[in-house]
RNA sequence: GGCCCCUUAGUCAAACGGUUAAGACGUCGCCCUCUCACGGCGAAGAUAUGGGUUCGAUUCCCGUAGGGGUCACCA
């Protein structure tokens, strides 16, 4: 057993080179000056790909709970594990979350030089860089008794890093495995300095794990603002501290940069529930006052079986970036995060349809504590929403940015006649109940494609039942008279009257009231033209998509659907 | 397997022990209508299950079942 001296001589022994001690880091990291209520947040990616769908949960609600109580939201990047970094991520993290209007207050940024730079008094803010930081709070540890080093060989360590662990917990022996690790736990325990100054002699890495005094017998009473009051299990774990490499564990750094950084609200994935008591005991141990806790709940998907598992990497709709892809607004994937997160959104949204999304009072209490599934369906119709209330402007210059990207063809269709364009998409919209045609800038070019020529053809094929030569007669007579300065009055009064022409119904109510009286009806002449304008039976009002189009195209095309009927 | 979390229609969800158990998406029907879209009206559809506590339970407690998560020198 070492005595409270060979503590302490271990802590010089493991870490020579810390000179600093908690009391000067608390110095360094002052307390934030803040107002009363706010909230210190953070969101906290670690750079090992894209934004997931369910990172913009956490951040969403962190920014929103800074920003709306006079906080500070920033930016930390979680780069402890080297093997899995991946280069550029950090910078795409951060590109991608600004598409999302989440703005951070200091943190990581990137420079002018396009690298990854810090912005703020609490940094470094990416922990790779933090080292020293964290030694500080080790030293300390050990010096108190309660962390200890466990040496390993450099052969073993390599052994130690092939296994594939998410295989090996799963096809793991839980019984013997248990019994053996506590075993192991209590041998490391028992190091003694004599054994520790050899592997130092012999240059043998170490991790260093915290010695802990729970008991799993006794529960924690702990309060989560989403999930409420909660009993989990003392941990009776030696968790790892710092990684052989000296870069510490997410635990760690957790306890550490959150209390040096001020954070006041953790908002995490419930997946952190199960290590809730490790760093509820690391804060106790270090004298950190612990945050509030947020775990939130997983969106899930349905598995080919049907049941619902974790939205993870691979799955359809997890990347944010594929969003951009399928050409969603980013304010149509904001509203949508928002309805899933206070339900209310809508109801408010109602009420105050000016308002951005902003301005909605957020409410941790409205939260779900049950996982969700992700529902494109929805998220369609709440895009639709968002779509038909910009104005056409918007709409343009957004469509325009996307198809650029990701249509370029049809980017250079758009931005060849801006004002055709924007004349297009103005068509239905503005009023108290505008049209809802597009949920993705996806569906414009099937929408309105026809508007273009290089794009129009003849993409439904009129109904059988109507004779070939009615169908001529109708577009030739409608030719004879159309004028594009008809006011819409004027032009149905045309129509119908070609419809009287050909003996069909002029009125809808007569030729409802009896259909077998006639051989067609007004609603059939309009569908000749719409066919030959537009190449399809169903389009947006006819008189509005002629008006667009202007007389020459109009002509054209009922010539050129004139002379396909005639050699047919 | 241990531990933890979760459970109201197909989906997202209201209902601080007392309601004919809201609303939205989706589905279906009708209306409006030159088609489509929009809009309006309507329909079908839920408290997982078994016990308690209570005058009364979706709501509180216990069990069961189902689902999810976690058990790394990953976060």
């Amino acid at each position: 057993m070492m005595t409270e001296l060979d503590f302490k001589t271990l802590s010089e022994l493991l870490f020579p080179n810390v000179t600093k001690a908690p009391e000067d880091m608390e110095l360094e990291y002052p307390a934030r000056v803040l107002p009363e209520g706010a909230k210190v947040t953070r969101f906290a990616p670690s750079p090992t790909g894209f934004v997931h769908f369910g990172g913009l949960f956490p951040s969403t609600i962190g920014e929103r709970l800074a920003h709306q109580s006079g906080g500070v939201f920033y930016l930390r990047i979680e780069d402890t594990d080297a093997k899995r970094e991946v280069e550029g991520a950090a910078e795409g993290l951060i590109k991608t979350l600004a598409h999302y209007g989440i703005r951070f207050d200091e943190g990581a940024v990137i420079g002018k030089d396009g690298k990854i730079a810090d912005q703020g008094i609490y940094g470094p803010y990416r922990q790779s860089q933090r080292g020293p930081i964290y030694h500080v709070y080790a030293k300390k540890l050990v010096a108190e008794g309660r962390a200890y080093p466990v040496f390993t060989t450099k052969e073993e360590l390599e052994a130690l890093n092939a296994v594939d662990k998410k295989t090996e917990i799963k096809e793991r022996d839980w019984h013997e495995d248990d019994a053996r690790q506590i075993e192991k736990q209590r041998a490391e325990r028992e190091i003694t300095l004599d054994e520790v100054k050899a592997h130092l002699a012999a240059g043998d890495p170490f991790v260093l794990r915290l010695l802990a005094d729970g008991d799993p017998e006794k529960k924690i009473r702990f309060t989560d603002l989403i999930k409420g009051n909660l009993e989990i299990p003392e941990n009776d774990e030696d968790f790892v501290l710092l990684k052989s490499d000296g870069i510490p564990t997410y635990h760690f750094a957790h306890a550490v940069d959150d209390h040096l950084m001020g954070t006041t609200h953790v908002i995490r994935g419930e997946e952190w529930l199960p290590s809730l008591a490790k760093h509820i005991m690391l804060f106790r141990y270090l004298g950190f006052k612990l945050p509030k806790y947020m775990h939130i709940a997983q969106i899930m998907r349905l598995d080919e079986v049907g049941n619902k598992k974790k939205l993870s990497k691979r799955d359809m709709g997890a990347n944010m970036d594929d969003y951009s892809r399928m050409g969603y607004a980013p304010a149509s994937v904001c509203e949508y995060v928002m309805t899933l997160l206070n339900s209310n959104y809508e109801e408010w949204h109602a009420q105050n349809p000016e308002l951005p999304y902003t301005d909605f009072p957020f409410n941790i209490k409205k939260m779900s504590n049950s996982g969700c599934l992700f529902d494109f369906q929805k998220l369609n119709d709440v895009s639709k929403n968002v779509l038909s209330r910009m104005s056409a402007e918007e709409v343009y210059d957004q469509c325009l940015e996307w198809a650029n990207a990701f249509d370029p063809d049809f980017g250079k269709l758009l931005a060849a006649d801006p004002d055709y364009a924007k004349a297009i998409f103005a068509i239905g919209r503005g009023g108290k109940k505008p049209r809802k045609d597009l949920a993705t800038w996806c569906d414009a070019k099937p929408y309105m494609g026809f508007f273009y020529d290089e794009l129009f053809n003849i993409e439904d094929a009129y109904p059988e039942n109507f004779a070939k030569a009615d169908i001529e007669k109708a577009l030739s007579l409608f030719l004879d008279t159309y004028d594009s300065a008809d006011d819409m009055t004027v032009w149905f009064d045309k129509i119908k009257a070609v419809a009287e022409q050909l003996g069909y119904a002029s009125d809808m109510k007569a030729y409802k009231a009896d259909p077998a009286a006639y051989p067609g009806s007004v609603a059939d002449v309009s569908m000749f033209l719409r066919v030959a304008v537009t190449g399809k039976l169903n389009s947006p009002d006819m008189y509005a998509v002629m008006q667009v189009l202007g007389e020459d195209r109009v002509k054209a095309r009922l010539n050129r659907m004139i002379e396909t009927l005639k050699n047919a």
